[in-house]
RNA sequence: GCGCCCGUAGCUCAGUUUGGAUAGAGCGUCAGACUCCGGAUCUGAAGGUCGCGCGUUCGAAUCGCGCCGGGCGCACCA
C-alpha cells in the first residue's frame, strides 16, 4: 500500500532526491500531508513534541497550543506555553522556554528526513517574556506546497470564461487528491451533516434578506464539503401558510381593480379584456406552456407580480377586517389538500365561472391553486439563487410533513415521553402545550410554556419544525423502528422544445428532488434525511422557537442530537433611510414611513408592506454597474464579444454581492446602502478577483514567452532558494488556509474566511508591484517568485471558487 | 420585567470562540507611483481613553461582575 501511495504522488521524482531522499512512505510522514493540511500535521506534531518535553520536565499540564507568530520577523509559530508555568515551575518563563528549546533541538536532531518537524529551522528562538519562536525551512515548505498545488494553475489560469465550479462533492482536483491521500483507506468515513438554508416563504419574490440567509448556508456547505463532510443541502418549503393563502386570496378574492394593477403591466395577454377570469386563465395557461417561471433576468418575472400583489392583500384586511374571513377560508382549504391527479386548468374551471360570475369556493381546487403559487415562487427562487451558484439537493414540503403525518408520529414520541399535555383550563385552554418550566435554558421566563397544537386542532410552526427536525436527526422512527420518511420525485425543470432532458437548477451534480406525501413514491437510490450533524441557518430572531426545537429533541431522550442540532444564527438585513428613499424613488412609491422611522440608523424590511430590495433587482443593478465599469476601465483596449463582458459582468456582480454577505459578521445587523454594495473597489469582491486574474495573467504572459514553468520545475528551483521575508509572509499565509476554514466552520463566522481571503490578495498585489515576474534579474529571481505566486493563484481560486462561491472570470 | 445580540479611527467593518508580543482593513481626506507582467492596483501621511467602571491575570479589545447607549425577541405568525 505505501509503495502506491508514493507512486500516486511522485510526480517530481528530481524533487524527492533533493528534499525526500528516504524512500520510506509510511503513514505519518510529511508527504501524506504536503498539500491543504501541511501546516496542520506540524503543528500538531510539534505540539505533542513539546508536550514529551513537558512530560520530561515533570509538568503535568498536557494541553498544548501552538499560535502563529504576531510577525514573521518573529517566526512562523510560537509557544506561550512558559509565561503561564513560570509560577508553578517556580523558574523564569524565558529559562523554562530554554529548556524546552533544548529538549526539542535533542528530538529534532534524531528525526528523520522526512518527518514533519524535519520541515522545521534549526535553532528555535526564545524572544520576549518568554515565547517560543519556531522558523520553517522556507525553501522546501514552498516546494511542497507547489507539488500539492501542481495543476491548479495550469488547468484553471487559461482562458477561461467564468462559470462557476461544482459545488457538489467538490473541491479542486488538487483538494480531491489530497483528501483522498491524507486520510487513508483505514480512517472512518465522516458522518453525514445536513445544511438547512434558503426557506423562503413561497409568495413572493426573494429579497436580500434570503440572500444573506442563502449565500451564509451555501458557503458552510461549501466549507464543510472541503474539509471532507458529506453534505446534504435542504431548503424547507412552507407551502401551506398564511403568506401563500394570502396571495390565493388576491387571486381570488381582492377587488379586481387591485388585482388588475398588479398583474396587468406584467401579463400583456390579459390587456383585452381585463378581469379576473382572464388573470386565472393566463395563470393556468402559462403553467401549462411551462412559462410561468420565465427565468429572464431583468423582465418582472411571476414572483414579482407576487411582490406586489401581496402587499395589496395585507392592505386590503387593514382597510376591511371582514376580508380576513377570505383568508380563513382558504387557509382551511390548503389544509385538505387535494387528489394527486387534479391539474390546475381543472381546478381553475372549477374557481370561475364562464361569465365571471359568482366564483365557487371548492376547497380541493383552492389547495391546488395554492400549490401552483407556491412552486411557481419556488421556482423563481430557485433560478435567482442559481445566478448565484447555490444550489440544493432536497425541498421538504411542509404539506408533505402534514399529509404524511409527521406530526401525528411526533405527538405520539411526545406524549410517551410525557413531554406535552392537553390543557383544560386557562388562557391555554384546549391547547396541546410543551411545558418548558423544568428546563434550566427557560428559567426565569414568566410563561415558560410553548403551543404546539392550537385550540382549533391545527399545528403551530413550531410543532412541525419539531418533527421535521426529528426526521433530519433520523429520530422520526415508527414503533417498529423503521423511519418515519416522506416519498419522493425530481424536480429538475425541463428543458423546452420538447426535450425531456432535465435542466438542473443551480450548478450541482446531481438531480434535485423534492418530498412527495406517498411514501411508495421513491425513485431508486434515493435517500435523504437521517444526519449526524444538522445545521439550521435561521434568523436570530427566531432564536427562542429554535431552542424550544432543541429542548424538544433533548426531552425525547436525545441529549447527543440536540446538541447536533445548530441553530445557525445571523442577525437580520435592514435598510439605511437613504437606501429607502431611493428604492421610493426609483418606483414612484410612498412607503409612509415617519419621520422617527427615517430618523432611526436603519428600517426593517416589510414584505407586507412591500419594502424591500429584491435579490434579482439588486444583481440586476450590480451587473449595470460592472458593465459600465468594464467599458471604463479597458475602453478600447478590449477586443471582447459583448457575451464575454456580459459574463464578465456577472461574475463580478456575484463577486460584489456574495462577498459582502460573507465578509460581515453574522452577530451584526447589515444595514444595506446602495452605495456600499455597489462599490468594486478596496475591500469589495472585484478587488479579490481582480488579483486572481491578475496572477493568471503573469502566466499566461510567461507561457507565451516560453518561460512558463511548471510546478514541479519551480519546486526544484525553490527547494534550496533564500526566500526573503515579504514572499515569505504570503506563502505562510496561503499555507494557512486550511486552519481558516476549519476555525470559520467552527464559529460559524465567514468573516474570518473572507478577511483572510482580502489578507491574501492586498499581499499579492503589493508584491506583484515589487517583484517583477517576466522582468526579473535573473532564472533564480523570476522561477522564486513564479513559484510563490503559483501557490498564491491556487489557493485564491480555491478560496474564491470552491469555498466563497465566487467565480473567478477569465478579464476584468 | 426576562433573554439574546451590538458598541473598536470621521464613516462602514475585521479582530473576541482558544487572553500573548507594536489593535488592523476599506471608504473618505491630503501627498505620491517606474515609457517595463492591466491603475478594479500600489506607496506615504493624518486619524484610537477598543462605550464606562471594577475585578481576575505575569499579561485584557478578548475572561467575570456592574452600569450606560442601541437593536431584536419573549404569539393559538412563520
Amino acid at each position: 500500500m505505501s509503495g502506491v501511495t508514493c507512486s500516486s504522488r511522485g510526480s517530481a521524482p528530481s524533487f524527492h532526491r533533493a528534499i525526500a531522499p528516504s524512500r520510506l512512505c509510511r503513514r505519518g510522514t510529511i508527504h501524506d500531508h504536503g498539500g491543504p493540511r501541511m501546516l496542520e500535521t506540524i503543528r500538531r506534531e510539534l505540539a505533542s513534541a513539546v508536550a514529551a518535553a513537558l512530560t520530561a520536565m515533570n509538568v503535568e499540564e498536557a494541553q498544548v497550543f501552538l499560535d502563529v507568530a504576531p510577525r514573521r520577523q518573529l517566526g512562523d509559530l510560537a509557544w506561550a506555553g512558559a509565561l503561564p508555568l513560570a509560577k508553578s515551575l517556580r523558574k523564569p518563563p524565558r529559562a523554562i522556554a530554554e529548556d524546552v528549546a533544548r529538549r526539542l533541538e535533542e528530538v529534532r536532531a534524531g528525526l528523520a528526513e522526512t518527518h514533519p518537524l524535519a520541515l522545521l529551522e534549526p535553532g528555535f528562538s526564545i524572544e520576549g517574556a518568554g515565547f517560543l519562536n519556531f522558523r520553517l525551512r522556507r525553501g522546501p515548505t514552498l516546494a511542497h506546497l507547489l507539488l500539492a498545488s501542481s495543476s491548479t494553475v495550469t488547468d484553471q489560469g487559461q482562458k477561461r470564461e467564468p462559470g462557476f465550479t461544482p459545488g457538489k462533492r467538490g473541491g479542486s482536483p488538487a483538494v480531491a487528491r489530497e483528501r483522498g491521500s491524507s486520510e487513508g483507506p483505514e480512517s472512518p468515513p465522516k458522518k453525514k451533516m445536513i445544511v438547512e438554508h434558503t426557506n423562503i416563504n413561497p409568495n413572493k419574490a426573494a429579497h436580500i434578506g434570503h440572500l444573506r440567509n442563502a449565500v451564509l448556508g451555501d458557503t458552510l456547505v461549501r466549507c464543510l464539503r472541503f474539509l471532507g463532510n458529506p453534505v446534504e443541502v435542504q431548503d424547507y418549503i412552507d407551502d401551506t401558510g398564511v403568506q401563500v393563502a394570502d396571495v390565493v386570496v388576491g387571486l381570488l378574492y381582492l377587488p379586481e381593480v387591485q388585482l388588475l394593477a398588479a398583474v396587468a403591466p406584467v401579463w400583456p395577454e390579459i390587456e383585452g379584456t381585463p378581469s379576473r377570469a382572464r388573470v386565472l386563465d393566463a395563470l393556468a395557461v402559462r403553467a401549462g406552456e411551462g412559462t410561468l417561471v420565465k427565468e429572464t433576468l431583468g423582465s418582472p418575472d411571476f414572483d414579482d407580480v407576487c411582490w406586489d400583489l401581496y402587499p395589496r392583500v395585507t392592505r386590503w384586511y387593514e382597510q376591511d377586517e371582514s376580508a380576513l374571513k377570505f383568508r380563513a377560508e382558504v387557509l382551511h382549504a390548503v389544509e385538505g389538500g387535494f387528489p394527486s391527479e387534479m391539474t390546475l386548468n381543472e381546478a381553475i374551471d372549477r374557481l370561475v365561472s364562464p361569465d365571471d360570475g359568482p366564483r365557487t369556493t371548492d376547497h380541493a381546487s383552492v389547495s391546488r391553486l395554492a400549490a401552483a403559487v407556491a412552486e411557481a415562487n419556488l421556482r423563481c427562487h430557485l433560478v435567482t439563487m442559481g445566478r448565484l451558484g447555490i444550489a440544493y439537493d432536497v425541498l421538504p414540503h411542509e404539506s408533505d410533513i402534514l399529509h404524511r403525518g409527521f406530526w401525528r408520529r411526533a405527538l405520539q414520541l411526545l406524549l410517551g415521553a410525557g413531554a406535552i399535555r392537553k390543557e383544560t383550563e386557562g388562557k391555554n385552554a384546549g391547547c396541546w402545550v410543551m411545558s418548558l418550566v423544568d428546563s434550566p435554558e427557560f428559567a426565569g421566563m414568566a410563561d415558560a410554556d410553548k403551543i404546539l397544537v392550537r385550540s382549533n386542532g391545527t399545528v403551530t410552526y413550531t410543532g412541525k419544525d419539531i418533527a421535521y427536525q426529528l426526521w433530519k436527526l433520523g429520530l422520526l422512527r415508527d414503533d417498529g423502528g423503521t423511519l418515519h420518511d416522506f416519498g419522493y420525485r425530481a424536480f429538475d425543470r425541463f428543458a423546452q422544445e420538447g426535450s425531456t432532458a432535465p435542466v438542473r437548477y443551480g450548478f450541482g451534480e446531481g438531480a434535485l428532488y423534492r418530498t412527495a406525501s406517498d411514501p411508495d413514491e421513491r425513485p431508486a437510490g434515493v435517500s435523504f434525511g437521517a444526519a449526524a450533524r444538522v445545521y439550521n441557518v435561521i434568523d436570530a430572531r427566531q432564536s427562542y422557537p429554535q431552542k424550544v426545537v432543541k429542548e424538544a429533541i433533548r426531552v425525547l431522550g436525545h441529549p447527543e442530537a440536540a446538541e447536533n442540532s445548530v441553530h445557525f444564527a445571523y442577525e437580520m438585513v435592514a435598510l439605511t433611510p437613504k437606501a429607502v428613499k431611493r428604492l421610493e424613488e426609483a418606483q414612484g412609491l410612498d412607503f409612509g414611513l415617519s419621520e422617527e422611522d427615517l430618523s432611526k440608523p436603519f428600517i426593517e424590511m416589510s414584505g407586507r408592506r412591500g419594502i424591500g430590495v429584491k435579490a434579482d433587482a439588486l444583481l440586476v443593478t450590480l451587473i449595470g454597474e460592472a458593465e459600465r465599469a468594464i467599458a471604463e476601465r479597458r475602453g478600447a483596449d478590449d477586443n471582447s464579444t459583448p457575451e464575454q463582458r456580459a459574463d464578465r459582468a456577472r461574475a463580478i456582480a456575484v463577486g460584489a454581492l456574495r462577498y459582502q454577505m460573507a465578509r460581515q459578521g453574522r452577530n451584526r445587523v447589515l444595514a444595506f446602502d446602495f452605495d456600499e454594495a455597489l462599490a468594486f473597489e478596496g475591500d469589495t469582491g472585484p478587488y479579490l478577483q481582480y488579483s486572481a486574474v491578475r496572477a493568471a495573467k503573469i502566466f499566461e504572459k510567461l507561457g507565451a514567452q516560453g518561460l512558463a514553468g511548471s510546478p514541479e520545475v519551480d519546486a526544484e528551483a525553490v527547494a534550496a532558494a533564500a526566500v526573503p521575508d515579504d514572499l515569505w509572509d504570503l506563502v505562510f499565509a496561503c499555507a494557512r488556509t486550511t486552519e481558516m476554514v476549519e476555525k470559520a466552520v467552527g464559529a460559524l463566522e465567514f468573516s474570518l474566511l473572507a478577511g483572510h481571503a482580502r489578507d491574501l490578495a492586498q499581499a499579492f498585489h503589493k508584491l506583484y508591484h515589487e517583484h517583477p515576474v517576466l522582468h526579473a534579474e535573473d532564472e533564480g529571481a523570476r522561477a522564486l517568485r513564479r513559484g510563490v505566486f503559483r501557490v498564491f493563484a491556487a489557493t485564491i481560486a480555491t478560496i474564491l471558487e470552491t469555498l466563497l462561491g465566487i467565480p473567478v472570470p477569465a478579464e476584468m
